[in-house]
DNA sequence: TAAACCTGTTCCCGAGAGGGGAACCGATGA
DNA sequence: TCATCGGTTCCCCTCTCGGGAACAGGTTTA
């Protein structure tokens, strides 16, 4: 089975499309009702009525006040998903351990559909806070956590993602082109760990460490704060060891996997 | 829009109950194929085909090893699950803040589906280790959590939900019939919280005390431990104090909503 | 080395699922 | 009392989508 990144067409289900629209929207709006659904989604009242009904039946959707509301089955899914995307704990831990060394912000992120997906994260005393949130998604180029991730995958898979990637600038220092990505990858994959100069929020800068077995990449681990704290020095020195350190962690506490 | 215990009919969608029940297949376990699914849910290959395309799409599965498992996109929905779902930062407050007081088991949890789902918990040092995890559901009757959200909602809505419970006897102690059950939430109603004395598991006795919001019945939080350390004495005591006590800062702070 | 066998994938067909419109009903409020 | 707005039901007609079968690629077996 080849690393899938662009879309592939082949056919697809309507409904089942339909139906995680309905949940999408609930997501973000809680007591939604059923014409409110149908006008936002472009359905009749009667579709979505039945879809509805469906949700509910499976026990995703709960009827609340006057609208509905996702389960919390959903905590029960997460729980699963956490559990099945390496070993949680240890990473958990590590995040944790790299707040209080710091803290700063830490994140622990793994590749998804060519990005940088955060699984988990924790914030120190002092952490400015962002938007990141567990679960959502950043481009690779612009993160720390991405070019890491980046860096060291096989070259095809490499390829794939980059082919698809459409370069947006978030800041005047987000990396913009392929050939200045790849020259930062060749540095990246050199030194061992990457950074991220403001490239992704102005005034923030971050470093992130690989976190392999053997010659697959589970993920990336970092450590975001400040540039007015995160001077050179400390990025190349102290912050840089503290994160390859943990990802060092991790790896042997993976060896089993 | 009448409290929905029962199951209505209604028109319902097959296919987006086929997209759930593949997801449910992938919850638990990672790395199957399509083939396998197929076969574990009585469909032909095609249409488990087309579905795993359609999920892949939506971004709600990711392609990994020669399989698919869950994408982080379900964590994220998890996050605004648990937003929604009341206050979350002060209910996990308080819910650790019982284990710290204790050091045993806390939970907080609120009624679905006629049952008590498990928002938060946390687990001290000395916990006994139980199976329950945050988004799975218990019997509301065998459970102090249950019952003391039961004893306080609307008699419309109690007897709807007391109306479809099978009393199955998980303990030589569960309640087992519907008069039982009245009276116990009678006595609860009087002293302003609910035990489980042994009801759910052997060895295991819980207090959970309501939470409330004028009429309404948010949830219920408690502490469990083993039967050696909770006697009747620190049950009627200390232990429903605290109970009280974490309800009650809960409602103080769930006013706005 | 070929044959058997396992995947995942594609193609096509026909039934019935499901999307939509419109009527209906119950609650709210003017 | 009537108008309005929500959820629900009903029915029809189309096109979706489930299934069977054939195909392709990789791996094991003889």
């Amino acid at each position: 089975m080849p690393p899938q990144t662009g879309n592939r067409p082949g056919r697809t289900i309507r409904s089942v499309k339909i139906a995680f629209n309905i949940i999408e929207v609930l997501k973000d709006q809680n007591d939604v009702g059923v014409t409110e659904l149908a006008n936002e989604l472009g359905h009749s009242k009667s579709t979505i009525h039945s879809h509805l009904r469906t949700l509910e039946e499976i026990e995703i959707l709960v009827r609340e006040g006057d609208g509905y509301r996702l389960s919390l089955q959903i905590l029960d899914m997460a729980n699963h998903v956490r559990d099945h995307a390496g070993n949680y704990e240890v990473v958990q831990n590590e995040v944790e351990s790299l707040v209080e060394e710091t803290g700063e912000i830490a994140h622990f992120g793994i590749e998804e559909y060519g990005q940088v997906a955060y699984l988990c994260k924790a914030t120190g005393e002092q952490a400015v806070e962002t938007a990141s949130r567990v679960g959502t998604r950043q481009p690779m180029y612009s993160t720390s956590l991405g070019k890491a991730i980046l860096a060291y995958l096989p070259d095809s898979h490499q390829e794939a993602i980059v082919d698809t990637m459409e370069f947006v600038s978030k800041t005047p220092k987000t990396i913009s082109s392929r050939e200045e990505l790849y020259a930062e990858l060749d540095r990246i994959a050199e030194q061992g760990y990457a950074l991220d100069d403001e490239e992704n929020i102005e005034g923030l800068r971050c470093v992130a460490a690989p976190v392999r077995n053997g010659p697959k990449v589970l993920g990336a681990i970092s450590i975001s704060g400040p540039s007015s704290r995160f001077t050179d020095e400390r990025l190349h020195g102290e912050l840089s060891d503290s994160v390859l350190r943990a990802a060092n962690v991790i790896e042997l506490n993976t060896k089993f996997s």
